[in-house]
DNA sequence: TTTAATGTGTGTATTAATGCACGAAACGCA
DNA sequence: TGCGTTTCGTGCATTAATACACACATTAAA
């Protein structure tokens, strides 16, 4: 971990935080670089500095929560997969604002394809094809069958606005995917 | 005016802020630079870029408020002396974190200093020797003496913790220097 | 449809901020 | 008192951010 310029941070950490305002405010279409530097009190010319344009800034958003997913997944493998799905359930919770305003906003598509890649990736040490009752069953379907209603829970979930606790979510997904795995 | 560079402004935002947070948490004697710096998330040479030590950087904090007071004082020449009285002192009371705790903190000489001088300076114009009650006494001796009281009223109104609301103050005031000038 | 206004992405010279290192001064404490 | 630690104030090379300008695309109004 070597360290980065403090100067660096604080113009991403200042230009993300403008980003999701906007993104609640106008959306993502409507937003330009000029609102997003604006708000940040930063130049235009820093944005480019370290992103492409909106799109890029976005995924790269994206992408930083996508890597604490997979971090919270790793430190959850003792846990329970009940405990863990609520985690993860809270997490999209805590950053509700995020992502909910982001899937009217119009980024959903590039989140939706992240993390299918992710909970496949993820499911994949969870998956038994050589014992158990899916012996015999190819493991590349079951993977994608399975992340697949993972993701679409979690996108309904955002975009009905969480009409269930974290808890209940968890609870009601390990129900169903213990019938599978 | 011209422009200032918007990295200028934001450090000095910054140092300025965490100075004044400081300030109410341990007092001007205990603060370091160092804690300035940390607390203002900026480099420590950046805080020597912009002050030469903390007791510059507190007369230039003083001299900020002494210049908007001064502002102050022209835009409302055209207005009654109660109500021009009550915007000062509702001035202090927003800046009163700053004000209150520099008091206690040990910088209220400095302040007093200014303040007097500016006093002083904001009365000439208002005070008239050549006619009415104060025909024949000596200018200067007047607007010390009236500048000298409004200065540790302010000062005593401060540390008492504001015992009145500003317009009160005002009125009070308006009263006893009617009286004189 | 033409025109004006706004946004984009980039080049560039300049400037502010950074990180680091240093000796000296001030401080806290045994 | 002496001694280790912290803070100070500064020098310096490097880097990020800035202001400004430009050609071009998009949008909105006349």
């Amino acid at each position: 971990m070597t360290k980065v310029d403090r100067r660096i941070l604080k113009s991403q950490e200042a230009i993300k935080k403008a980003f999701i305002e906007l993104l609640n405010e106008k959306g993502f279409d409507k937003m330009t670089i000029q609102d997003i530097s604006d708000r940040a009190n930063v130049n235009r010319r820093t944005v480019y500095l370290h992103y492409l344009d909106k799109f890029d800034l976005l995924d790269k958003m994206i992408e930083e929560h996508i890597i604490h997913l997979r971090n919270m997944f790793e430190s959850l493998l003792e846990t329970d997969i009940i405990s863990a799905g609520q985690a993860f359930f809270e997490y999209f919770e805590i950053n509700y604002l995020f992502f909910s305003t982001m899937m009217v906003g119009g980024g959903a598509p590039h989140f939706r394809a992240q993390y299918l890649e992710l909970s496949v990736e993820l499911l994949k040490t969870e998956v038994n094809v050589t014992e158990g009752k899916n012996k015999g069953l190819h493991k590349d379907i079951i993977l994608q069958f399975v992340a697949a209603a993972y993701v679409e829970i979690v996108e309904w979930w955002l975009k009905e606005g969480m009409p269930h606790p974290p808890r209940v979510m968890a609870e009601q997904l390990g129900e169903l995917v213990e019938r599978i795995l």
